[in-house]
RNA sequence: GCCGGAGUAGCUCAACCGGUAGAGCAGCCGCCUUGUAAGCGGCAGGCUAGGGGUUCGAGUCCCCUCUCCGGCUCCA
C-alpha cells in the first residue's frame, strides 16, 4: 500500500500497515512522538490499519488535534481512578471539551464527591499515567457489548448501545481498555496514558443525564490536560487573569453596582455606575431617534387579563410575578410588547403611518430560577433596549435588515463581533403553521440578502415567532445572548391589530420585536469585562481627577476642575491631605483615565502635569487645550485605539 | 428549579481536635504639606447570613431557611 505524506512524498508500506508502522518507517523520533494519525480528515488510532492511497499526517504533540486526543485520554483515566476509588460507580460519558474534559458519573448511594476529593482522585490518575497503560481498542458485536455492560450493571452504557442499535442500526461497537478500565468509546485515543503530560481536575458539578432535566442528575467532574506542565500553568494563569476582569468583582471594586439579599437578581446602581448607564441609554436614545423610532414609556403592572390575551399567561406564567391588591389580579410585565400594542391600538392606523416604530428602555421582571442568577448577566429585573415595529408584510424584510444594521452599528462602537443565530418554531407555540412558514422565510431572506453568516437553531424560537439572536462571550468564554430580532404574526392577531390599506380595507400588521443591546444590565456587564473596567473616555465614571500636591495648590486645582467641568467632563478634585503617591495610586486603582497633577510649577505656568492610566506621566499641558481634546474625544464616543493586554 | 460547594468587620482573608473571634486595607482622630502606584501614630469596627438543636462550652458538629459561587436545565 501507499500513502502520501504532507510534504508530498509517497510512502510505500506493507499491506495492512498501521499508523505506528508508518511513523516508524519515517523515523524513530517520529515514532516516539506519534499520538495518532489523520487520514481523510479523520483522526485514528496509531494501531488502526491505514487507508491505502490516502494522504497521511502523523499527529504529534505539535498538531492541533493533540490536545483533544489527550484530553479524551485523560477523561478515561479519570474514570479509571474514580471507578477504583468508588466501587459501584456507574459511568456515562466523558468527552473532551474546549479547554479540558469531563466525565459524568453516578456515584453509589450515599457517596458524595466534592473538590476536596480531587487530591485522592488525581493521585489515582497519576498512578495510571505513571504505569503507562496502553489504550487498546476492540471491536465487538453490539449485542455482545450490551450483554457485557448489563452484566457489569452499567445502565448508561446499556442505554447508549441500545440507542446506537435502534437509531443508527449499529452492529459493532468499539471498546477501549486502559489498565483495568474498559469503556464504550468511539475513539480515537493516544497510544498510552503516559502521553498525558499535565492534567488537573478543576471542578465538580451536577449534570442531567443526556441534558434532560427530567432524568437522573449525575456528578460531573471537570478537568483539563495539556502536553506540558508549562502549558497547564499558562492556562491556569489565563484563568486567573480572566477572573480579574469578572464584572462582579470589578463592579464591587469600582463601586458601579451592588446586590442585596433583599432583592435577589436585581442590581442597585451606585453613583459610579450611573454615568455608564446614562451614557449608554443616551447613545441608544440618539440612535433610535435618528432611525425613525418614537420613544414611549409604559407601566410595569397590568391586569392578568392582558397576559391571558397575549398568551403569556399560558406560556410564561411560571416566570412572572403576580399580585392581587384589592382582589384584582395583576402581573408585572415580563415583556413590553402588549404595552406597545395598547399604544398602537389607541388610534386608527393607516398604511401611510407604517412602519410605526416604538422604542422603550422597558423595565420587565422575570422570575429566573434561583440557580441561574449571575451578576448583571442574568438578572430578574431587566431593562431592555426594546422596540416594536408595526409594519406591513411587504416591509418586513427591509425592517429586519435595518434592525440588523442598527445592531452592527452599535456593536462596532464597542469593537464587538457578535455571532448570529436563526431560531425557528418551538414545539410549544401560538399561531398557525402558515404564519410560521412566512415568518421564518422572511428572516432567512433578510439574512441571505445581507450576506450574513448564521447558525440555525431549530425549535428555539420565541413562542410567538422565529428570531435572529446576537451572541457574545464573557471574559471566561461563556456565551451570552445580547440582541434579538423576532418576527411576530401572532400577537397582532390575538389583539386584533389593524391598519387601513390603500384599498380602504382593514389589514393586519406584522410586529417585529427587537432588542439590540439585549438589556442594559447585561450589556454593561459584558462591557465591564470587555474593557476590564478600563472604559473608553465617554463611558468612564470619572474622566479626570485633579491631584494637588500640597494645600497651597488647592485653589488653583479647584479652578482646573471647574474649567474641565465647564467643558462637560466628569472631573473630581482630590482634596485629601495625602501624599501625591497615595493620590495617584488611588486614582490608578479606580482606573481613572486622566490624572492631573498640579504643584508650584503647574500653577505658575497655568498648566497641569498629565498622567494617563497605565501609561504614566505624559508631561505638562495647557488646561484649556486638554479640556478641548478630552471633550472632543467624549463627543466622538471614540473607542480605545486598541484593546490593551491585561498584565 | 436540580447537583456540589461557600457564607467570619465595608473589602480581602486568619482562627489547631469544639475552649476568650484576629490581621491588612478602607473608616475616624491626630501629626506630616507631600512631585507620579501605599508617610507615621492612635482609635473604633463582629448577634461569625438567619433560625433551631447537640454540648459544661459551638465560627467550628447536626437540621431547616436565605443568599452567593461552579455547573446542569432554562434564558435578554
Amino acid at each position: 500500500m501507499q500513502v502520501t505524506l504532507p510534504d508530498g512524498s509517497e510512502l510505500e508500506l506493507e499491506d495492512g500497515a498501521t499508523g505506528a508502522d508508518a511513523a516508524r518507517a519515517i523515523g524513530e523520533g517520529l515514532a516516539r512522538a506519534a499520538l495518532a494519525v489523520r487520514q481523510d480528515g479523520q483522526v485514528r488510532d496509531l494501531s488502526a490499519p491505514l487507508v491505502d492511497g490516502a494522504p497521511l499526517e502523523i499527529v504529534t504533540a505539535k498538531s492541533p488535534d493533540a490536545l483533544e486526543l489527550i484530553r479524551h485520554d485523560a477523561a478515561h483515566v479519570l474514570a479509571t481512578a474514580v471507578t477504583e476509588l468508588y466501587p459501584g460507580t456507574k459511568v456515562s460519558i466523558g468527552p473532551p471539551i474546549d479547554d479540558g474534559f469531563y466525565y459524568d458519573f453516578e456515584f453509589p448511594e450515599g457517596a458524595t464527591v466534592g473538590e476536596g476529593d480531587f487530591e485522592r482522585i488525581e493521585a489515582g490518575m497519576r498512578e495510571h499515567i505513571k504505569a503507562d497503560e496502553r489504550f487498546e481498542r476492540t471491536d465487538i458485536p453490539a449485542t455482545e457489548a450490551l450483554k457485557r455492560f448489563l452484566e457489569e450493571d452499567q445502565p448508561y452504557k446499556v442505554e447508549l448501545i441500545e440507542d446506537l442499535i435502534r437509531d443508527q442500526g449499529v452492529e459493532t461497537v468499539s471498546l477501549y481498555r486502559n489498565g483495568p478500565f474498559v469503556d464504550l468509546c468511539r475513539g480515537p485515543h493516544g497510544p498510552s496514558t503516559k502521553r498525558i503530560k499535565a492534567f488537573k481536575l478543576t471542578s465538580v458539578a451536577g449534570a442531567y443525564w443526556r441534558g434532560d432535566e427530567k432524568r437522573q442528575m449525575l456528578t460531573r467532574i471537570y478537568g483539563t490536560a495539556f502536553l506540558s506542565q508549562e502549558d497547564l500553568e499558562e492556562h491556569l494563569e489565563r484563568l486567573e487573569q480572566a477572573r480579574a476582569r469578572d464584572h462582579r468583582k470589578l463592579g464591587r471594586e469600582l463601586g458601579l453596582f451592588m446586590f442585596s439579599e433583599l432583592s435577589p437578581g436585581s442590581p442597585f446602581w451606585q453613583p459610579a455606575g450611573m454615568p455608564i448607564w446614562n451614557e449608554l441609554t443616551g447613545l441608544w436614545r440618539d440612535e433610535n431617534e435618528r432611525r425613525g423610532y418614537k420613544e414611549v414609556r409604559t407601566p410595569i403592572l397590568y391586569d392578568v387579563e392582558l397576559w391571558k390575551q397575549s398568551g403569556h399567561w399560558d406560556k410564561y406564567r411560571d416566570h412572572m410575578y403576580f399580585t392581587d391588591v384589592e382582589e384584582r389580579a395583576m402581573g408585572l410585565k415580563p415583556m413590553n410588547c402588549p404595552a406597545h400594542i395598547q399604544i398602537y391600538k389607541e388610534e386608527r392606523r393607516s398604511y401611510r403611518d407604517l412602519p410605526i416604530r416604538y422604542s422603550e428602555a422597558g423595565l420587565v421582571h422575570r422570575h429566573e430560577p434561583s440557580g441561574v442568577l449571575h451578576g448583571l448577566l442574568r438578572v430578574r429585573h431587566i431593562t431592555q433596549d426594546d422596540a416594536h415595529i408595526f409594519c406591513t408584510e411587504e416591509q418586513v424584510e427591509e425592517e429586519v435588515i435595518a434592525c440588523l444594521d442598527f445592531g452592527f452599528f452599535l456593536y462596532e462602537i464597542f469593537g464587538f463581533d457578535p455571532r448570529l443565530e436563526l431560531s425557528t418554531r418551538p414545539p410549544v407555540r401560538i399561531g398557525t403553521d402558515e404564519m410560521w412558514d412566512a415568518a421564518e422565510e422572511a428572516l432567512e431572506a433578510a439574512l441571505r440578502h445581507r450576506g450574513l453568516e448564521y447558525e440555525l437553531n431549530e425549535g428555539d424560537g420565541a413562542f410567538y415567532g422565529p428570531k435572529i439572536d446576537l451572541h457574545m462571550t464573557d471574559s471566561i468564554g461563556r456565551p451570552w445572548q445580547l440582541g434579538t430580532v423576532q418576527l411576530d404574526y401572532s400577537m397582532p392577531d390575538r389583539f386584533g391589530l389593524e391598519y387601513t390599506g390603500a384599498d380602504n380595507a382593514e389589514h393586519r400588521p406584522v410586529m417585529i420585536h427587537r432588542a439590540l443591546l439585549g438589556s442594559f444590565e447585561r450589556f454593561i456587564g459584558i462591557l465591564i469585562e470587555h474593557y476590564a473596567g478600563e472604559f473608553p473616555l465617554w463611558l468612564a465614571p470619572v474622566q479626570a481627577v485633579v491631584l494637588p500636591i500640597a494645600d497651597r495648590h488647592l485653589e488653583y486645582a479647584g479652578r482646573v476642575r471647574d474649567e474641565l467641568a465647564a467643558a462637560g467632563l466628569r472631573v473630581e478634585l482630590d482634596e485629601r491631605t495625602e501624599s501625591v503617591g497615595k493620590k495617584i495610586r488611588d486614582a490608578e486603582v479606580r482606573k481613572v483615565p486622566h490624572m492631573l497633577v498640579v504643584g508650584d510649577r503647574e500653577q505658575e505656568a497655568g498648566r497641569v502635569s498629565l498622567r494617563r492610566h497605565r501609561e504614566g506621566d505624559v508631561g505638562a499641558v495647557e488646561v484649556s487645550e486638554l479640556a478641548k481634546d478630552l471633550a472632543a474625544e467624549v463627543a466622538e464616543r471614540r473607542a480605545p485605539s486598541a484593546q490593551k493586554d491585561l498584565s
